[in-house]
DNA sequence: GGTATAATTGACAACAGCACTCGGGTAATC
DNA sequence: GATTACCCGAGTGCTGTTGTCAATTATACC
């Protein structure tokens, strides 16, 4: 299993995703912008999330996606492994060869193990846990049903959709993006 | 913590180094072979895990690496660490402001606890672990008293140390590169 | 009720960065 | 003088990341 910044960002979005889980379809844009990860790079990274089943995507005006399942029903492994890729986990990935005589490939019982408890601790955390402890910690994340985020986008006062501020995010969550 | 083929490669290197700890330096043309892995990039990584102080190097013939701790004090976190230098494990990387208000950077946290767990898990095990187990599982490699993987090298019948063969990797752990 | 239009997903190309290799050269030690 | 670590610079290929354009669908308008 490789872990690198880009499952990072599937997560991140994912958490996101399962904090409006309840108030209907979220658009990448939204995502892009309060996460500052590039919208492109979402629309790779949902597109296999979708394929894997993961995420359901509506499409038309007032689209977006959401998640397939409940967020308890949903690991981190599963997110990172979606994105990511079967990927080798082994050198030999899976060659029979390899323990055909003994003396061979120390690395991969070596990294099969540890690849193994590796994702079983992944497995172990689903979004919900992620939500539940981002709320034990006091941070008041968007609840859909108590803060009117969404509602903000459609009423009158915003004509605009997109507020396309790139230089002043005060987005409830800031800057997400890569700081180097 | 960033979990890539890189660390793979050194934390095997590292194995192969404790499997031969108790008798006299290991040169990294030694490990490219068994290992197979490029010598080149073998000297970027020990260059990193000697800087770290987990090996110790002595020049000239006869000379090579040498583990700087006893197999059970080295853990393969700190080697992955190591290498791989400590990379952003959150995406504000330690930015003050993002504790400062309340409601940000939900990711933070998140994977600040992800990373702990995980840094925490892969601390748990040691070289000494992992030379065990692959005893444990029957796997008779190279005692370095008992077996002369090395003399085969500067034996006559081969007078070229790298085969440099792509297509036929025999060699006692068959390809360990980029399998895709 | 049909057509236009906006919102959004979905796929493809282009750029950047990192993992990895190759080569040459120097210093130290036996 | 042979053997080894050590240093460095360049080159290649893959992967992560961004940008551009086409396809799809729901709403709005006539």
């Amino acid at each position: 299993m490789r872990l690198t910044t880009k499952g990072r960002f599937a997560v991140t979005a994912m958490v996101d995703l399962a904090l409006r889980h309840d108030s209907g379809p979220v658009t990448l844009a939204a995502i892009s912008q309060r996460q500052d990860i590039s919208l492109s790079y979402l629309e790779q990274l949902f597109g296999k999330l979708r394929r894997h089943q993961l995420v359901e995507s509506t499409r038309g005006p007032g689209g977006g996606y959401t998640l397939a399942r409940m967020p308890a029903d949903i690991s981190v492994a599963d997110v990172i492994l979606a994105v990511d890729e079967p990927l080798d986990a082994t050198q030999c990935g899976g060659k029979e060869n390899c323990l055909g005589e003994h003396n061979r490939c120390l690395t991969h019982e070596l990294w099969a193990e540890l690849n193994e408890r590796m994702v079983e601790f992944l497995d172990s955390v689903s979004l919900q846990k992620l939500v539940d402890d981002q709320h034990a910690k006091g941070v008041t994340v968007a609840k859909p049903e108590s803060v009117p985020l969404l509602r903000r986008a459609i009423s009158p006062n915003n004509p605009v959709i997109k507020p396309v501020r790139v230089n002043a995010p005060n987005s409830v969550f800031a800057l997400a993006g890569a700081v180097k």
